[in-house]
DNA sequence: GCCAACGTTGGC
DNA sequence: GCCAACGTTGGC
């Protein structure tokens, strides 16, 4: 059974275009200095979808990846400590799910882009990821 | 651009 | 191992 997750990102520096323009591809989601948020691309298995959120700005949830490498070390650093996942697009949302929009929804109000602001990296439960999924227009949202 | 929230660092 | 100082994130 695959997971859900949630990777935020500041368009300016990383965005939902730059990412889809990677194709199948996919590309490291490296400069991740967390433990938590490693912590969580650590239990990330091959074929786990996630959403593609718009921090700073946008705030919106813009689209949908998938996990194409599991954990591995974060070639942007020497410390051992950091290790980072690889993602690649799989759709868009067809309508951008903002954050306004998931603070207004009673069934989301667990979430952690809620709950935990500033964590980049989130689990995502498979009830929010279908409520989202629902809100932002995709009849069949990927599972 | 401000600043609140919160994670990390380092002195003791 | 506590906690103050500091740095960063991210909404507004």
């Amino acid at each position: 059974m695959s997971n859900y997750w949630l990777f935020k990102s500041e368009p300016f520096k990383w965005s939902w275009d730059q990412q889809k323009a990677k194709g199948d591809a996919g590309e490291e989601w490296d400069g991740i200095r967390n433990y938590q948020a490693r912590n969580n691309m650590r239990e990330m298995k091959l074929g786990d979808k996630a959403f593609f959120y718009h921090s700073n700005e946008g705030l919106e949830i813009v689209g949908i990846a998938e996990i194409c490498k599991e954990i591995h070390p974060d070639s942007t650093t020497d410390d051992p400590r950091w290790e980072c996942v690889d993602i690649k697009a799989v759709c868009d949302m067809p309508t951008p799910v903002t954050l306004k929009d998931v603070k207004a929804n009673e069934k989301l109000s667990d979430m952690a882009l809620v709950t935990s602001m500033r964590l980049s990296v989130q689990p995502v439960t498979k009830d929010e990821w279908l409520e989202v999924c629902r809100m932002g227009g995709l009849d069949k949202p990927p599972l």
